[in-house]
DNA sequence: TCACAACATTGACCCAGATCAATTGGAAGC
DNA sequence: GCTTCCAATTGATCTGGGTCAATGTTGTGA
């Protein structure tokens, strides 16, 4: 294993994530002083950020890379419970342990807190307040719609909606609209995409060649997937081309 | 359908949720500007509190008596995706319209506030923001344990699960340690547990059978379930002995 | 007290996805 | 270029839970 690197931090203004993260609401004097407290951290792809249950002495945003929230069982069987892209919040205020695994499934830079500086300031900052609760409620919405998938969605819809999750969320960061032809690249591997869906890396397998089969995506190499219609992905995951998935 | 009726609500001090609600942490002078805006409106078993994509114009508590949130395919598959029980909070601050239908299971009693008011309060009270921040982290990590269940547990284990978790926000109430024997009524029907673990109601009914059946659990009645030893339970449920899920 | 409706149980059969196993493909290191 | 290693694909077979259907139970209102 490796001791995670520290970085110079870039200023808070030049933040790629700097309108979505859990500093999206600051103002100029509240982001300096968050500008003081912060540190950055680098993760390689494959390393662990957390073990679950380990005492966890900061938060933090994902700057730029991915990470999963898994849980597993005893006997090893494991489901991812969150997927981390950039500007998305790592850790829980006011609870001493991580419930979650988190694991770097690229490479990761995270902008980072001391937890007990980061509470305190939270208590007199209701734009930090305000914008968690915020973000914690999208992530439940996200939850909720990813229960849905689990529980009632075929294997072949569980990939499709996959896809148009990660389409989506690529889309919102690059402008233009979640409509046509989207070109992404895929983050995971097969078996991060079975333990995110419920499912076998061998079924995974099999229904993303029966998709690819059916043109309802393309693909160029392993990872780098073209989606010729949207709309018809959407129509794959049993999502009404209006509503769906939030970004 | 039926006109909700609107009840004289009881002072707030005698409210049994008082100390688990949104209200939990307010001062008395707090309190009493939440007792001039609330409102109790009450519903029967099977009546819907809100369908999804409708305006939602309140926020409220559950005081007593059990709610659902489920979601809805074209095609008629359900997944409950959340289960209410009294002092969960129902809506969403800064959201005009729900994602969910919210049904009363049993006859259903709820504290009210219009959201303008309400969020207008939220903005000069921290100990509301707060408060709801937490609950709304506890909501999370109880939808993230759910995602496990629904991806990779055996329907065995799902039922265990589902039994296990109503039998300890039972003896939550209640004093007394969450082990050894435990009782409680079941307030869901064999088809709103299948819609909650993402199983068929054919199957709910043979696995309670076999729980049954191996003396894992007994009946008297349809409803009324007995537990002889908590840890067994747990066995079956997956879940390691001391770990296993929140309040 | 009977009849009806809603909920629940049980059985027979089937199929989507799991499991076990053999290849294939591509990138990294020598 | 060749080997190694790991991700991915594909095939053969098995099985847990779904589907369809009949029957049982309980509570309610005429």
């Amino acid at each position: 294993m490796h001791v995670p690197e520290r970085l110079a931090p870039p200023e808070c203004s030049d933040c790629p994530i700097r309108h979505r993260a859990v500093c999206a609401r600051c103002e100029p004097d509240e982001l300096s002083r968050l500008e003081t407290l912060k540190y950055y951290r680098s993760f390689e792809a494959g390393q662990t950020v957390i073990w679950s249950g380990d005492r966890m002495d900061f938060v933090g945003s994902v700057v730029s890379g991915i990470a999963t929230l898994t849980q597993t069982m005893e006997d090893g069987r494991t489901q991812m419970v969150g997927l981390l892209l950039p500007s998305d919040f790592v850790g829980r205020p006011g609870r001493e342990g991580s419930a979650y695994d988190v694991v770097a499934t690229t490479e990761l830079v995270m902008c980072c807190f001391r937890k007990a500086p980061f509470e305190a300031l939270m208590q007199d900052t209701p734009h930090i307040a305000h914008r968690l609760l915020e973000m914690t409620l999208d992530e439940l919405d996200a939850a909720r719609e990813w229960m849905l998938v689990l529980g009632r969605k075929t294997a072949r819809e569980k990939i499709a909606s996959l896809l148009s999750i990660i389409a989506r969320r690529d889309a919102s960061l690059s402008p233009g609209p979640a409509r046509g032809t989207m070109v992404f690249n895929l983050p995971l591997t097969r078996e991060a995409m079975a333990d995110y869906l419920g499912l076998t890396l061998e079924t995974v397998s099999r229904q993303i060649s029966a998709l690819k089969r059916d043109g309802v995506i393309l693909l160029e190499g392993k990872r780098h997937v073209i989606i010729p219609d949207m709309d018809r992905l959407l129509e794959e995951a049993g999502d009404d081309s209006d509503g769906g998935f939030l970004i």
